[in-house]
DNA sequence: TTGAAAGCGCTAACAC
DNA sequence: GTGTTAGCGCTTTCAA
């Protein structure tokens, strides 16, 4: 057992009150007490409880993530921006892994760490309207990504729609007009982003007047390497060959590209790749990878100050969330076009 | 406010100890009484607060992972595989991100999160012998990554010298003379696991009756792709041209891949590159990346299933960590030749 | 099988 | 400036 508050003011022959005032560093302590204090402080080697400290101050100083995993770089990415974001206000983050499963994602928004975390950063794949309607934990409690429909609660994400419908023009722009999507998730409902990235690619076909062509979209299980690396290979098995494809994240792109060069296509000038998130990995491939660029900064940023004033704000965590005053953050993005589309290499 | 025990026992008309009971899955409760319970329960919308309980259990169900940064890949696969391994025993992992820095690694090791975490799985990347003899904390600690000589500690590492003299054994019996290697740490003592790296590639040069040239033994500030892509730079620059590439991560060596393509240079043709790691990224790299393979996941359960038992073990973790029963666990690796080396490509 | 009461370590009124 | 004390919400002897 450690050293306690008491332990220290007895050795100090203080009372506990003082102890507390010199460990939390308030003003108004003689400077012969405070040395006296501090001296016991050392020689106890005290360590301040922090259940208990908690416990009475009501709050934890912790906050939630919950994505649904760690290991892809955009989540990775982002996560590290988060803990940066919080560290600098004081926040510690405690990492909860949904893996996309429905269930878990139900348990976080439910709050299993209730009273454990001050407030929750989640990131869903599967939570619709209702069940954020249902909620009754009173956390507060930020969305990343898509805002879920009508949901009463503060969300931050960047235009996705826009940002695919930008993606594709570019495409467009370069002279191809057979354009193929990799990523649909028409079989997942509440796969919101989803549908926005593909929304976007729709929207920007037609602005061009070119025909949406059933056959290049192209539907995969979820966004890993090898889900793109697959969706690939059934794109260049399939009747019409795309003379460029639009991934909806880098992963799929990586894998997408991998396929093709492997098939012996030469990107770009066989067939154009684009992803989106901007991860790290495709700035070093060969060719380096044309993506969208979500400010992730911005986006953890702006999740730990929502969360901050919900937090600390006057307003009592209304039942259900932030409702009154749920705020919806258009973070930024930008394009960036590099070698798997235009073919230009640095020099 | 939420509701606590005793709110509920008074809407069912028990004590708060009944409640207690029934809210921990005690047997013995009687049918009547326990659904009189959970019908208060269910409708005061009861959630325990965790910092109570913790404070009086003693014990938080949090384990805190120190690790420098959560967007090099290799840490973030570590890290989903700690966070899944601590979840099937019933933890959550509290991250801090160290970002490799000698003074929050220092906090980390003197308990910054004291009593809000049972145990600390720690991976270091400055921390020596001194400043773990001289840790105070009494959380329970397992290190990850090479041993700090002479630790009182637990910790879990693969066998890195071992590891990069089979790397460079396969570069020289490829036929290869001039290897060199990238990421040499010798400006950092701390950097333990580079000086094994390093030292198993020497040994195998010696083994293989190699002269090892200086020149090819090129340092990093830090082991990201740029670090890579510069080494390689500087490697294309120098006096000699080295056939085959060991660096000492993946990202080096992915760094490095992207300069020698950049260069026009076929891999592995006109020079070979092999990383460390086998990270995600080059098992889609065209060409793939020979690698290295740590067992992340076995790593991640050892380190837990230690920590466990130091924190539910008889003894009352011993001033300045485990001392007496300090375990040094090595964990599996392979070595995984692909494209990068071998040229090799799938059917 | 259930209840009463003590106390985990800390902070915050309130007194002196 | 410093001390006294109540109490955060929970678990846990100990009795009944």
């Amino acid at each position: 057992m450690g050293a306690s508050l008491k332990d220290v003011a007895a050795l100090a022959g203080v009372s506990v009150k003082t102890v507390s005032n010199v460990v939390n560093g308030y003003t108004y302590v003689a400077p012969q007490t405070r040395e006296k204090v501090e001296r016991a402080l050392a020689e106890l080697d005290y360590r301040p409880n922090l259940s208990a400290r908690n416990l009475r101050r009501g709050r934890t100083g912790v906050i939630g993530l919950a994505l649904p995993e760690l290991d892809a770089p955009y989540f990775a990415e982002l996560a590290r921006s988060v803990i940066d974001a919080a560290a600098r206000r004081g926040w510690t983050v405690l990492i909860d892994q949904t893996d996309g499963l429905p269930e878990r994602e139900h348990q976080v928004l439910q709050g299993i760490r209730d009273h454990l975390v001050d407030g929750l950063i989640f990131s869903p794949i599967t939570i619709g309207p209702e069940e954020l309607g249902a909620r009754t934990d009173r956390t507060p409690l930020v969305l990343l990504g898509e805002r879920v429909l009508a949901g009463p609660t503060h969300h931050v994400a960047i235009d996705n729609q826009r940002a695919a419908r930008e993606m594709t023009a570019h495409l467009v722009s370069l002279g191809h007009t057979r354009i193929a999507v990799i990523g649909d998730q028409r079989h997942n409902p509440a796969a919101n982003t989803a549908h926005l990235r593909v929304a976007g690619y729709r929207e920007a076909l037609a602005a061009a007047g070119l025909e949406t062509d059933e056959r290049l979209i192209v539907p995969t299980g979820s966004y890993h390497r090898a889900d793109g690396a697959e969706a690939m290979r059934r794109l260049l098995a399939g009747p019409v060959r795309p003379q460029a494809v639009f991934c909806c994240n880098d992963l799929l792109a990586l894998g997408a590209l991998r396929t093709a060069l492997l098939a012996g296509l030469r990107v770009p000038e066989d067939i154009a790749i684009a992803g989106f998130d901007d991860i790290e990995d495709g700035r070093y491939s060969t060719p380096t990878l044309t993506t969208v660029r979500p400010d992730k900064a911005q986006i953890a940023r702006v999740a730990v100050e929502l969360l901050e004033a919900e937090v600390n704000g006057p307003r009592p965590a209304a039942r259900g969330g932030a409702a009154p005053g749920a705020q919806e953050v258009v973070a930024d993005h930008d394009l960036l076009p590099r070698e798997s589309t235009t073919g230009r290499r640095p020099a």
